[in-house]
DNA sequence: AGCATCATGTAACTTGTTACATGATTGT
DNA sequence: ACAATCATGTAACAAGTTACATGATGCT
């Protein structure tokens, strides 16, 4: 059920982590989808720990600092989520209010529509351009020919991302056309 | 701030409905984006009545079953509506599990990846046929000319579906060929 | 006989959001 | 001086899911 814990185990499986990489990582340049609260990290963690999923590689200690703590991927953790990821079901949750909003265009003047439409377009412009140059990034450090290169999944899910961005955009132009 | 009342009022402003009106709306063709559940949207309807957002317009009784509530909304309702719909802000909230089942996509063989993708792929074939024939219902309804028609707000609504639904289904292929 | 539909609603539970707390350090 | 960054975590609240309860009717 829960599948944030399915979302920490996919990133740590790639390299050892700290919950606030994993924090920074969600809610960074991929992540307007899928943000994250310290509270659901932490204790997500401890859990998974308790139960042998992950387990800690290290603290790092800078003196003044609270204590970084390094988690890795246990065999049974990268089992769980393999057979997580092979498992049916997976539908995507979408809850989008700028498309609810847009359904409620006619009851409100068409000037004032067009400036939330052009709100919204700059945002999905801004991800678009950080999507492309993270799509150029991997790229460029993306083993070729090795099929279960973590890089290459990371390009297609980013991939993903630029289509949409792309779609959103276009679909902003035609709305402004019709209002 | 919840969103979901909001929702509400963008059904309940075109015409009368009941709660169960509004959960089939929801949850039928047009809500893979958005599902409700009964638990929200009953003591929703009541809250805002007690706000004087909605008022019953009428209960309809059919002897056995039990009364059917019909809700309209109030000048007040619909000035809150208005008065969201111009507010800035909106962002979109994407949680895909597919998407991060993709990302996982090196931990697993690629025939195992293939069968997940296929099932992917038809869902999104059946929701884009029924979103485009939802479009093609709409536009014959459509009163074109009137930039106040609600029906107009559906169709860009119900298109942008149509085009994510494409989006969906090339990106599968895509990904088919890369495994 | 047994399940689906209509129609309301409640209860228990799991998730997710916002805000707070600590505390040295670096940048403006 | 003040905000931001690093890094952990807790507490209070809001939202969402799943399951249940009622109860007549119509379909297979």
């Amino acid at each position: 059920m829960s599948s944030i814990r399915y979302a920490l185990l996919s990133l740590l499986a790639r390299e050892p982590l700290s919950g606030y990489d994993i924090k920074l990582q969600m809610n960074g340049r991929i992540g307007p989808f899928w943000k994250v609260g310290s509270n659901q990290v932490y204790p997500e963690l401890s859990k998974m720990e308790a139960e042998g999923l992950v387990k800690l590689q290290g603290v790092e200690q800078h003196t003044y600092r609270p204590a970084r703590k390094l988690y890795e991927v246990t065999e049974a953790g990268k089992e769980a989520l393999i057979r997580w990821t092979v498992e049916p079901g997976g539908v995507e949750n979408v809850r989008d209010d700028f498309l609810l909003k847009a359904y409620n265009a006619w009851l409100v003047e068409p000037e004032k529509m067009k400036v939330q439409v052009e709100e919204i377009r700059k945002l999905h412009e801004e991800r678009l351009a950080a999507y492309e140059e993270k799509v150029e990034e991997l790229k460029r450090i993306a083993d070729p020919g090795k099929t279960d290169d973590p890089i290459a999944s990371s390009i297609s899910v980013v991939e993903f991302g630029v289509e949409y961005e792309r779609l959103y955009i276009r679909w902003c132009d035609n709305f402004l056309k019709k209002l």
